[in-house]
DNA sequence: AGTTTATATGAATACACTTGAATACAGCGC
DNA sequence: GCGCTGTATTCAAGTGTATTCATATAAACT
């Protein structure tokens, strides 16, 4: 595989909103399975597959203790480019509600 | 849709392979599709739906001019998230070559 | 009018993704 | 050993994506 298809794997495992929420919980350190998925509505299944994921893409730690596993973020750019794309997206959110508002001709 | 949706909508315009190849082509400034295709190998239809895609999604902006159409780039801040995707990338490439490479305990 | 050129779109195919429910697995305590 | 708890995986259904081929559109030119 080369950069940029693994740039590519790197940019799909972020860009889904359920995984998107994911990170954002891990913004502040690690949680375990049985914190996130009540965390963000999902059922255990599904949000364990997601963390897989995101852990074969690179982008995830885990740490087991016990019965849990405790995942993590493990590059700190992934949180950048979840700031930029929300920054693309909010400008994008204003200027076509812009366009939606404006006067016709 | 929410914030959360629309950042995973442009982030997913960006994570493809054939894509990201198009926004470094544009990096430089705009291109018609007919330059695009042949730089990217994919058929001008491919080419013309993966353009749609971004257009679609905000990151690309069109310019006509006769029967040409130019794509460009609308956020610099997308070009630096490709940025950082490829530095994960490529710091997880070094780090699972390093793990192939090691000797087994 | 018709022709050519550049781009977009419809239709079909193949493949990948997301999800909940059910099940399997793995570590702990009894 | 057994049951319990936390995670992972399998299954099936529905949805979305990437690609190609063929066709449609639209602008320029004769």
């Amino acid at each position: 595989m080369n950069t940029l298809e693994y740039s590519a794997e790197v940019l799909k495992a972020i860009a889904q909103p359920t995984r998107l929420r994911i990170i954002e919980l891990l913004r502040d350190g690690e949680h375990c399975v049985c914190e996130i998925f009540p965390a963000i509505g999902h059922e255990q299944s599904n949000t364990s597959r997601h963390l897989q994921v995101m852990l074969k893409s690179g982008i995830l730690m885990q740490r087991k203790e016990g019965l849990k596993i405790f995942y993590s973020l493990r590059h700190p750019e992934v949180l950048e480019i979840l700031r930029l794309a929300e920054l693309v997206a909010s400008r994008e959110a204003t200027e076509r509600s812009a366009l939606f508002n404006r006067k016709p001709v």
